[in-house]
DNA sequence: TTGACATGCAACCATTTAGTTGCATATTAA
DNA sequence: TTAATATGCAACTAAATGGTTGCATGTCAA
């Protein structure tokens, strides 16, 4: 899994794996049109994210085609992130919350009776 | 949001979210205990999930507590996994499908002439 | 078969990153 | 007041990262 976060940290990758979203299948050639940097780096990017397995190839003739696939995304939401999330709605109205009782550092409230008890 | 997947691309820095999803409201010498290495090196993290709005903190006295933030975790999922997301159901029957069509480089079945449609 | 195309490999370089150590400052409590 | 606690700042180092260039290899098409 740190694979793919690593992988997900740079913006060259992410516009790669957008790049791919748009239009599946394409070879390094395609990828790299329009970019700035040298075939070598975009090859070099495309490698990383083969071995995240966020790109899966395939060989045809002396092309190379590269493939999205968005299954380690989903894992990483449903398996890390979605923790964070399934506390996010409550997050919203409790964290605000939180701090200004950490400011009056008094305990009135039921909230921070709660919070307090989680420590 | 690129500060968001830097911060999240490290291990140490997941495992403090973690530390922080299961107490709320640490300071850094709770957050640094049980780790191998140095405070310095632990109080840098924080910052950098500081930066990324991962990590809020409020300062008591001599200490500095620190509260989890999961919106800027929900943003990522809906602004930008969201999309692949959305295509992984479809994926998980379409991308073995595309490779062996890759492999065969024919264009019989029905989601053949779908996906080069696509493209 | 020969030239153009698509990719692969390796060496090299600059910058960033993750960590260290040493010391300074601010706050609490005996 | 003084010692212990909690954090902050700055300089430094080693390794990882993102990029380059040059050349080699494999494949297609005229």
């Amino acid at each position: 899994m740190s694979d793919v976060f690593a992988a997900l940290a740079d913006e060259t990758r992410r516009a790669l794996l957008d790049r791919l979203f748009i239009r599946n299948g394409q070879n390094l050639t395609d990828l790299h049109s329009g970019m700035t940097m040298s075939r070598q780096a975009v090859a070099k990017h495309l490698h990383i994210l083969e071995t995240a397995n966020l790109v899966s190839v395939h060989r045809q003739g002396r092309e190379k085609l590269h493939y999205l696939n968005p299954v380690p995304l989903g894992d990483i939401v449903h398996r890390w992130i979605g923790k964070f999330e399934d506390a996010r709605i409550e997050a919203l109205s409790d964290f605000k919350q939180q701090v200004e009782d950490a400011s009056r550092s008094s305990s009135h409230s039921k909230r921070e009776e709660k919070r307090r008890a989680s420590q």
